[in-house]
DNA sequence: AGTAAAGAATGATATATGTCATACTTTAAA
DNA sequence: TTTAAAGTATGACATATATCATTCTTTACT
């Protein structure tokens, strides 16, 4: 095995912290008041990169790919499941902007939470604050990982984190149907779906994973 | 030419924002009081990834690069110039853990800013919080243009990123001295000396860049 | 000034990985 | 059930980029 860094390289982000259990019954309602449920279908875009970020997205069921947009191809960021935050990274003075994309990979209901309310919150409540501030660092741990596994490891290396983290973080066992193309792992590892395919051969050759069916 | 993402491409990282102007008197005299003041020569580490985070490290004077150790090579996430704050994502509960480590480029002046003095004006200070949250999508927005620059753009693209950025970042002129050795662009680009080398010999021929001495 | 060490340059070669073309298989739809 | 579309598989080939070996140049030290 070649290129061994120090740093996990999960690229499911699944928070340990909620931010909201530490808002007073007002500010709850507050949220309540301000917020639109939303469903949307495998497959639909939540947020648009670079659109004006009017909400925080919380992702109360389902399951959600958050990416880069760029010619040729897009870059995941991470894959986020149920119960996490989308756009954060918006609170940011002067350019209230989504800073990336985000796509369902299966039926999801959303909570939109107006951003300026969000923003008050945390004005108005530090301890709301301070758990805002674990979640955008847990994140930034996740995403650090990922950045090294992508520019520093090669194909196999890359696929293997894929398949370990999708069985410890989604499915939590180590044999699971596959919800996902050849294609989409390869958008996942930034790579060829043709690699994909040969990397899972070769894996299912010397006897590391097994394959049945598709 | 090939790639073009959306996103900012920049190494370098400038804060527009301080937060320390949000903190009231008492509290700009605890953190004075819980501080040291450390020099650094060019190239010493100053902080280790994985080590424990006893601090906020507030680079006073100087020029730093933060980056993921890894093996066989590290990869540098960002060029701080002085009056960043290195060690923020360290303020996560239950793991207080320097997340990269980061090492100075030039002689350098550091504020060592206690950690749990840091996350009490966190936690008593709201526009406080709020600024650091800025802080901390700021930086966001930065490595995520450099995470797709890395991952998707070639050579070419990566060396023309670099130089762009350090002459509008650090030089603020399109004429300068380059500082770094081709082995730290290299470094800095994700790729081999050689590549670096040849790189610029392109630029140099095609007439986009003129390189006088080394 | 002389010498060692570090950096830069360059060509030859190896390797990882993407691209393209084609065929096969599964899934979904008419 | 047939058919079309999407996904999977596989081989040949192209290409980007790293690696290695060697030489040249600059820098720094005694």
């Amino acid at each position: 095995m070649h290129n061994q860094g120090y740093t996990n390289t999960c690229t499911v982000y699944d928070s340990k912290f909620s931010c909201f259990d530490e808002l007073t019954e007002a500010q709850k309602e507050l949220v309540e008041k301000n917020k639109v449920v939303v469903h949307y279908q495998k497959g639909e875009i939540v947020c648009k990169q670079g659109s004006f970020a009017s909400h925080i997205i919380f992702l109360k069921k389902g399951l959600a790919k958050v990416y880069l947009e760029g010619k040729p191809k897009k870059l995941v960021l991470k894959i986020s499941p149920t119960g996490n935050l989308i756009g954060l990274p918006s609170i940011y003075d002067g350019n209230n902007v989504f800073l990336y994309s985000a796509a369902t990979y299966a039926d999801s209901e959303v909570e939109l939470i107006d951003i300026n309310v969000f923003k008050q919150l945390i004005r108005e409540n530090p301890k709301f604050a301070y758990r805002v501030i674990n979640v955008l660092n847990e994140n930034t741990v996740q995403i650090y990982g990922r950045f090294y596994c992508l520019t520093n490891k090669q194909l196999h290396g890359r696929v293997a984190d894929i398949l370990l983290c999708l069985a410890n973080r989604i499915f939590n066992t180590m044999e699971f149907d596959l919800p996902l193309t050849r294609g989409e792992l390869a958008e996942l590892t930034n790579m060829s779906t043709e690699s994909v395919i040969r990397v899972l051969k070769d894996f299912n050759d010397e006897g590391m994973i097994e394959m049945t069916g598709k």
